[in-house]
DNA sequence: TCTGAACCTTCCCATGATGGTAAGGTCAAG
DNA sequence: CTTGACCTTACCATCATGGGAAGGTTCAGA
């Protein structure tokens, strides 16, 4: 598979045709270079890239952060330093989000353990939103 | 504090202006009245009203589940059941994301603990984006 | 050679919740 | 009457992704 369309390019990274176009749009990955019928060329390197971006989605970095990732990965004289100090902002970032989430979790489990679920109106729930009992205001 | 303005439901309420239009916009709360001059107006059961679209956000509850809390707010011959089947449906969705969180910070901390993180380029975090370590495909 | 399926192209719209800004009207205090 | 703080609507942006329409291309099979 020297040359490829986009959909063949598509099933050999896992990324839908769908976001390759996108991502060229945003110049996250080269544009391709076209077919006299204009239809996009892709290469085993363009594969190799699409596979990185895919892989990096993965782990959850943003499109911006894939593009640092993506120079640093070309960058022949990079530091690992630089990688890694993005891999530890990206995990702070999710532990942020976890942490908030988890909040929420155990929040929510408490209201729900109260609530009886059955056919009667009378919900902690309800009431925790709506405010009736105490705690917090705007 | 009978009437207010929108500026005055959202201090009281701690749903920003903007939030508010567009919460109306959407049908989820009821369409405030106006003033002759076209301002919204806003009474002391409407800000109770956004306080608990509030609480309810605060909880990651969607839009579309704070409308079904609404509901069931409303309606005085509930079943406290459902209100818990909300809540349940919505822990679940918190514990799938975590996971998935959870999964992304687990395989990112091993990464970056491979890597050495100095002034050289060979990083363990690219490789594995780059898929030259054996693993997955597309 | 024609035809149809399967592919490709671009362009626009939608998601979900929120923020920003611009252009203009209103109101209250000075 | 002016000024500043507030209100109005309308549009655009975020972030990553998907859907669909309208139309062109390619290839295989009849």
């Amino acid at each position: 598979m020297g040359v490829m369309s986009i959909g063949e390019a598509a099933a050999a990274s896992g990324v839908t045709a769908k976001m390759i176009r996108h991502y060229e749009d945003m110049h996250l990955i080269p544009e391709a270079s076209r077919t006299l019928a204009g239809y996009r060329m892709y290469s085993d390197k363009d594969v190799h890239i699409l596979r990185f971006v895919r892989r990096a989605r993965g782990l959850g970095f943003s499109i911006k952060q894939i593009a640092d990732l993506l120079g640093l990965w070309r960058d022949q004289s990079r530091s690992s330093a630089r990688v890694k100090a993005l891999a530890l902002e990206h995990i702070a970032e999710l532990e942020r989000k976890i942490a908030e989430m988890q909040t929420m979790k155990t929040e929510l489990e408490r209201l729900a353990h109260c609530c009886h679920g059955d056919h009667r109106p009378e919900c902690p729930i309800l009431e925790q939103l709506a405010g009736d009992s105490p705690a917090d205001a705007g």
